[in-house]
DNA sequence: TTTT
DNA sequence: TTTT
């Protein structure tokens, strides 16, 4: 009965890796800077930013792969989890990941991240395929439709 | 691309209400209270109580239905929804629900809420069922177990 | 010990309104949609938008009312609060709304918004104030600056 | 303009420690644990327990140092930070932590936990000091009062 | 190290 | 009333 739940809003500081296990399972890393602005003792505007390594699994990990680039903005849902494992001299680290399960893209169509080269074999962010038509406030009760969520990107 | 996220911990008012559409879908309703301590300009202290009516479908309902009581504490996560339906005098009215995807009864097996009445009839909070073991933490990378959510209440 | 805590991203449908009570504090009303996608029995792509009302008091009101105009993607943190009023009719209605403390404007700055008119006369959304320097991880323990987050918009 | 944003339900592995910085801040540190339930590949309920250090400063480090204990539900909301600092050999490690800026203890008074040993001198958890009236749902626009947040734990 |  |  407990809860582990992340929030991000940042950007990415390189193009995300997807990668697939052994199994074929699809996973992508990537990190985003989140910076916080203050004020220090003197009173002087600083800035501190802290870089979050996030994991996506499966469909999703695909679709960071396929839309994401370096210096998009995205918002992040995802729970906190820290991993163990040896490094070169046999002592065992942790490392803290954000294993994301949700992505939403954010900025519009011009806002494609700042640093973006203007490469032409970069993918482009996809028009949303239309919707049929805006769902009008239904006249009362009304059960949801069963969103499996399991093709669409967005 | 949107974000409508809500997060409340909060008491239920009143035991909660578990029926079905006619298409045999469980949907639950239930209220929980959210109490805001704060000063007037007194400096007296004051509490505001909030009402929030929860709507959950399906699986969860069930959930809900069975284990949950008058006064349990809960964790909801869920989103904001606005319905229109017409009151008695054909008047468009609107009210505003959180949509829960997301419950965790919280406080302990001896803190089944103070309003509780020791009816012998209500079901019991159960017992987590055995997990095999304590997962260790795992060296290195680790492809998750895919949650299907879909049967077990917690 | 309770939480009521929102999330959204969305879009203001308007530019907001920014207001003074009697005693010369700020408030601005303003609404974000946020837009959902699911499918419909038939497999058909919808969308379904919920229309959010937001609140917000003193200093953060003014910076909305400064720099928010319609279209603007943001980030909002709030609670839900209910409140009663009496309509023409001397009848008792309700309205739903989420009274913000957190606000991040979304997007870049070649991202305003796409319908937004070129008026000359519009406010910028301003280059953030050059942030002395980027705090390095620093060396171990360290107490924060105390951030009153009294006069600064961003 | 980013959200790092942790929102945490668990239970104190260990009784809180509340230490002074050289010039009198106060900083508490707990660990919290989350408990995640899954399904393998053979289908048997597993668990998976997520260990947190929490990091709180000032006032509510005194709180969190005075009414927590060992096992007691608490939800925290914080924000995720990297720390860095040499190790005995030397070697830079980096550790994250949860700064949390919002506590909650859950559960009733019934609910402390329960490997709590009865020991006269723990600190009780105090009863919320009464609040002097319920606040009706005010008929129509109201101005909130201002929480300073400042000298009542709860 | 907690809790279920 | 927005946005995709």
């Amino acid at each position: 009965m407990s809860v582990n739940k992340v929030i991000l809003v940042g950007n990415l500081g390189k193009d995300p890796e997807l990668r697939y296990t052994p199994t074929g399972t699809a996973v992508c890393n990537f990190s985003i800077a989140t910076t916080e602005r203050f004020k220090d003792r003197d009173g002087q505007q600083q800035t501190k930013t802290e870089w979050h390594n996030i994991v996506v699994w499966r469909q999703l990990a695909e679709i960071c792969g396929k839309y994401l680039h370096k210096g998009k903005q995205v918002y992040i849902e995802g729970k906190i989890q820290t991993r163990s494992y040896e490094d070169r001299d046999g002592n065992k680290r942790y490392i803290t990941e954000i294993v994301a399960d949700e992505m939403r893209m954010l900025g519009g169509r011009n806002d494609e991240g700042y640093q973006r080269p203007a490469a032409p074999a970069q993918p482009q962010q996809p028009q949303a395929q239309s919707s049929a038509q805006q769902q009008p406030a239904s006249g009362g009760f009304q059960e949801p439709g069963y969103n499996t969520d399991d093709d669409i990107p967005f």
